[in-house]
DNA sequence: TCCTAAAAGTTGTAGGTACAACTACATACT
DNA sequence: AGTATGTAGTTGTACCTACAACTTTTAGGA
């Protein structure tokens, strides 16, 4: 919006390191937490958080992948390691033969629940209690704009149901 | 700085889940271009480009861990590999015997410089094209409230020297 | 119906990163 | 001097993720 010179002028450069910062720094505080106190990494939880939030508890691979920013690749080996403690289940998706659906179980959901406490603190350490509710709107409308170059697929495919449970694990325990 | 009740209220729910999902998606935007075109990852070419703004292309180990929001560990590693591409190499510090140097070789100048133009366009097309010039200010300036939680220790031992190299790699080649 | 193209998941393989343990050196204190 | 404590960096190990190849199923024509 500003130029479309070759190079980034300083005030650009400076405001993009530190962005990256953030970015490259942010993911590993939340696992740490979480890896510390609960045994589970920012996505395993991240991904357990939005099958709650999900109609029946239940959501199809490629769906969860897109709320959780991920592959389905990437979300294929993490169902195994869930389904592998019990927490979520696999069921054959019965409207399209090539697609399988992701079941959050009751020990999920305890695991959850037992996780959120804490890592909602940290994100209020790291983050809510940081920024001014009006900063924190603003910085979201910022990263809404980013998000629409970073994966353009996004705006189609996902916020069709967002928010629908209320975000358990974030704005209150899982139901 | 909102309130300190357990969970957060929906707008910050919303609005931190928009941040993460920069988080993650960022650093992967970034080196996949980088390894399609250039061979590198996107914190290799952050070595670089912060090496060809030191002073003599050189760098503690440690002081190029704080500025390239990494643990000391994982930068033994990434030089390891850069100095088997010859693009760096280590030297003893005479003045702390427990301390290495790094420094940019030629051919990782050039390396980086063949890097840069494909790089900077898309921190073009991904951030500073996006944004207003003032938009991307005040994300700055929010990203820096986030940093002082995120790495404490960022303010006191970083940007000692910020910016003294006019940042090659990012605001222009590298000399 | 048959055939081709596309979509959804899964997995082999390779490579990067984290944590913790370890070596080497420096600093402070007795 | 001599010892204890702390700092700088490296590396063994385990784990996580990316890319690409592959299987299965669906959808769209000929």
């Amino acid at each position: 919006m500003t130029s479309d010179a070759a190079w980034l002028s300083p005030g650009e450069a400076d405001a993009w390191l530190d962005l990256v910062a953030v970015a490259e720094l942010l993911p590993s505080a939340l696992s740490t937490q979480l890896e510390r106190d609960s045994q589970m990494n920012f996505f395993e939880y991240l991904t357990l958080a939005q099958l709650a939030a999900a109609p029946n508890r239940t959501l199809r691979v490629s769906q969860l992948a897109t709320e959780t920013n991920a592959t389905t690749a990437r979300l294929s080996r993490v169902v195994t390691r869930l389904e592998g403690e019990g927490l979520v289940a696999r069921e054959p998706d019965t409207s399209d033969g090539r697609g399988r659906l992701v079941r959050l179980l009751d020990a999920g959901v305890e695991r959850l629940a037992d996780a959120a406490p804490g890592h909602v603190a940290n994100v209020r350490r790291l983050f809510a209690d940081v920024l001014a509710f009006e900063e924190a709107q603003v910085l979201a409308a910022t990263c809404r704009r980013l998000l629409a170059r970073l994966d353009p697929e996004r705006e189609v495919l996902a916020r069709t149901r967002t928010g629908a449970g209320g975000r358990p694990g974030l704005c209150g325990p899982p139901t």
